[in-house]
DNA sequence: TATAAGTGTGGAGTGCAGTACACAGTCAAA
DNA sequence: TTTGACTGTGTACTGCACTCCACACTTATA
């Protein structure tokens, strides 16, 4: 698909899509049209990028880590041991934010108690983590 | 204990410390030291503060969002019914994200198994969402 | 075939979150 | 009481992730 069709189906603004392009995190194909400067054509993989990308980004990742992961996990690792490292260590990253959030989940749902019955002093983060 | 201390205890440099008292993040008390420009005394509450600003950036969070997420939740809510609004869409958000995560976890230790037996097509991340 | 809609490149500008620096007042140890 | 470490304010700068033009070329529609 061409870009405008590629921006509506993600909801990415067309100039963020060629923003990513350009950073390499998207690697659409030159399609036959647009003559000296091909219009690019963009696959569904991409559009799976993107909700990749979005993800990762919610989670706190930078553009660079994300296309690091992408170059990684992508299609054909020229390097599986080392892809098979960044996984493991990614997998082990994302299961500690997991646990961020369940401690910060106890605090909260702890405070809403609070809240709800009002006895006693409210609690404190430290106790939750 | 004073910014230089507060700076040791959380790991942020004194200028980011600086920055979130600036931005309202944190409220030190003004100490009897400094004269006409008072010392700022940070508390252990300021401590667990850093903490959860911490953790919610790493989630995506943005200070402005963290800044009202600290007023609202914070010692004495003077409307507390809109302080168990916001604390149970902030849960809710929480749970989406840990959900986001685990389809991620999914995701990526399907990849690795790919990886180790080799078999088959990859696995595509829209199978996983 | 004119003309609007879509696409590409390049460069400048914006908002956020720090980070660095200059300068002056304050404190505490020698 | 002097000296060095610490504190405060203010301003400027940086890096990241967009976002917004201006301009030129290509395609599709009337």
């Amino acid at each position: 698909m061409l870009i405008s069709e590629f921006s509506k189906r993600t909801g990415l603004p067309r100039e963020t899509v060629r923003f990513y392009v350009k950073r390499g995190l998207l690697n659409p194909e030159s399609g036959r049209k647009g003559g000296s400067r091909p219009y690019q054509i963009f696959s569904e993989y991409d559009v799976d990028l993107t909700r990749i990308i979005g993800i990762h980004q919610a989670l706190g990742s930078s553009l660079a880590e994300i296309g690091d992961m992408i170059d990684a996990y992508g299609k054909e690792p020229d390097n599986p041991a080392r892809t098979e490292e960044l996984l493991t260590g990614h997998i082990a990253k994302l299961e500690r934010r997991k646990q961020e959030i369940d401690g910060m989940l106890a605090f909260l749902r702890a405070k809403l108690a609070w809240l709800d019955n009002g006895v006693g002093a409210p609690p404190r983060f430290s106790d939750f983590v």
